[in-house]
RNA sequence: GGCGCCAUAGCCAAGUGGUAAGGCAGAGCUCUGCAACAGCUUUAUCCCCAGUUCAAAUCUGGGUGGCGCCUCCA
């Protein structure tokens, strides 16, 4: 499998640190807020990730981190009058509640900045003991010019990232680049005890903190949006390696953003959606085919059109689900038979097309076209008016489950619990139909349409399904 | 100023040296009591110019047009 890594810009094959295991971090969000659709695609493209390294028999372990105190934190907290802790907890459950229905599998280990201060002072005292650090008024920060491989992942010298700096600089730091390890409490803010006095952790040494404490001090991928590469990933790598001494990260993976109308999604244009808001008109799980239609890398736009263009899709592959299962229902037992035999093998051979697509640093664009390849297939091959093996019908709709789940896709064939007074006026209606007694059968789908559901007559017989409101 | 990305049909989007995947929408057709669903067919020479090559969307050079990072940010 193939991986683009940020640290060398090209494509690599990956070799994990441990034949057969995978060490794996991602940047979780700060939970001040519902998350917006700009923060699900590093979450819905590394699940992704993990779920095809699994696939592929590697044993996986995880880490996302939940930033839950930041600048950000308190002033929401002291906006909603509850204390920092009391938003983070809120937002971590609505993480859950989106994630899952995004089909964003829980990650090994979730740990949260707040609940690893012991770790996070570690390893600021470690670097300060190392002379990459140093204390100002209860501050801390760390040196930039100090460590030799500063600017290696955004590929910018030292000097360049300085003279295009825009922050305004404090006196107090040795130089403009440097940055907070540590921050000294502020009135009525969080804050823990430290050898430097009270206060709480930087943004950017929380993540080497807990990669080191879950996954030790060398892992294998770590991955975040594109616009964390600097300074935060940046910063990451200057920390724990200099407390190392070691490599941090073999692969570094960095999703593209998503746009509104090829602008930014930004707080302050206004133009960003929470999934939460996008997922009442849509389901989740066409959050995530729109999410997984582009390569990972590329900027993606965002606009109610191109999710009704993704919803169809999807549509298109639950349809010939449907149309595979009914056949297997009324499907011979026995094996393949031998006329299906050609078509099957087929069939099974795009199995390999598809993980071609993701060993090719993780195409899921490509893989959801094989997908729809299938779709063609199953159409091409099969008619409603004719009987096959279940084995065969089984064994094709259990690929599209299969590959459909790597993608954390096509897990949704929902069977409808329907009344049984309504299946009993559908039948009523089917019977009235057979006696062509049209006014009748339009009778009872008025009455049908009544009571909230809608009947189609399909080549499987007719369809209840509820009427969306 | 430094570093980088992108430009493929109405829309979205793969392909990155061998003669343009896939999806959505549209159109036509099939099916059909009606309605709806569904299926099939169909739509491009790849921003422009020059070059390398037997062969380029794909490589090189030059344009043009978008965009991002260098500041909290997925």
């Amino acid at each position: 499998m193939k991986l683009y890594n940020t640290l060398t810009r090209e494509k690599q094959e990956f070799v994990p640190l441990e034949e057969g295991k995978v060490k794996m971090y991602s940047c979780g969000p700060t939970v001040y807020n519902f998350f917006h659709i700009g923060n699900a695609r590093p979450f819905i493209i590394f699940d992704t990730l993990r779920r095809y390294l699994e696939y592929r028999g590697y044993k996986v372990k995880f880490v996302q981190n939940f930033t839950d105190v930041d600048d950000k934190m308190i002033r929401k907290a002291g906006e909603e009058g509850i204390t920092v802790k009391e938003l983070a907890d809120r937002y971590i459950a609505e993480y859950f509640t989106d994630a899952q229905g995004l089909g964003i599998e829980k990650a090994t280990v979730h740990p949260r900045a707040t609940e690893n201060i012991d770790s996070i002072i570690a390893l600021i005292q470690t670097l300060e003991e190392k002379g990459f650090a140093y204390a100002v008024d209860g501050d801390v920060y760390f040196a930039t010019k100090k460590f030799e491989g500063y600017g290696k992942l955004s590929h910018q010298p030292l000097e360049d990232l300085e003279s295009g700096a825009r922050i305004g600089v404090d006196e107090r730091k040795e130089d403009p680049m440097d940055f907070a390890l540590w921050k000294a409490q502020k009135p009525g803010e969080p804050a823990w005890e430290s050898p430097w006095g009270m206060g709480r952790p930087g943004w950017h040494i929380e993540c080497s903190a807990m990669v080191n404490k879950f996954l030790g001090e060398t892992i294998d991928i770590h991955s975040g949006g594109a616009d964390l590469v600097f300074p935060h990933h940046e910063n990451e790598i200057a920390q724990s390696e200099a407390a190392t001494g070691k490599p941090f990260a073999h692969y570094w993976l960095h999703n593209g953003y998503i746009n509104i109308n090829n602008q930014k999604m930004s707080k302050s244009l206004g133009n960003f959606f929470t999934v939460r808001e996008v997922a009442q008109e849509f389901d989740y799980e066409v959050i995530r085919f729109f999410m997984l239609s582009a390569h990972y890398r590329n900027p993606i736009n965002f606009s109610k059109e191109l999710m009704e263009s993704a919803q169809n899709a999807l549509q298109r592959m639950y349809t010939c689900m449907e149309h595979l299962a009914f056949l297997m229902e009324k499907g011979t037992e026995g094996g393949v038979r031998a006329e299906e035999q050609e078509s099957y093998d087929r069939m099974m051979n795009y199995r390999r097309k598809f993980t071609d697509a993701m060993d090719d640093d993780l195409n899921t664009a490509d893989a959801i076209s094989v997908l729809f390849e299938i779709v063609r297939d199953v159409y091409n091959d099969t008619s409603v008016e004719h009987t096959y093996s279940k084995a065969y019908c089984g064994g094709i709709l259990d690929l599209m489950r299969e590959l459909g789940g790597v993608l954390g896709l096509l897990g949704q064939e929902k069977k409808q619990d329907i009344p049984a007074e309504i299946v009993a006026l559908a039948q009523q209606r089917a019977q009235a139909r057979a006696e062509k007694n049209w006014a009748l059968a339009d009778e009872l789908r008025d009455a049908l349409t009544k009571q909230g559901y809608q009947v189609k007559d399909t080549p499987q017989g007719p369809k209840i399904s509820r009427i969306e409101a």
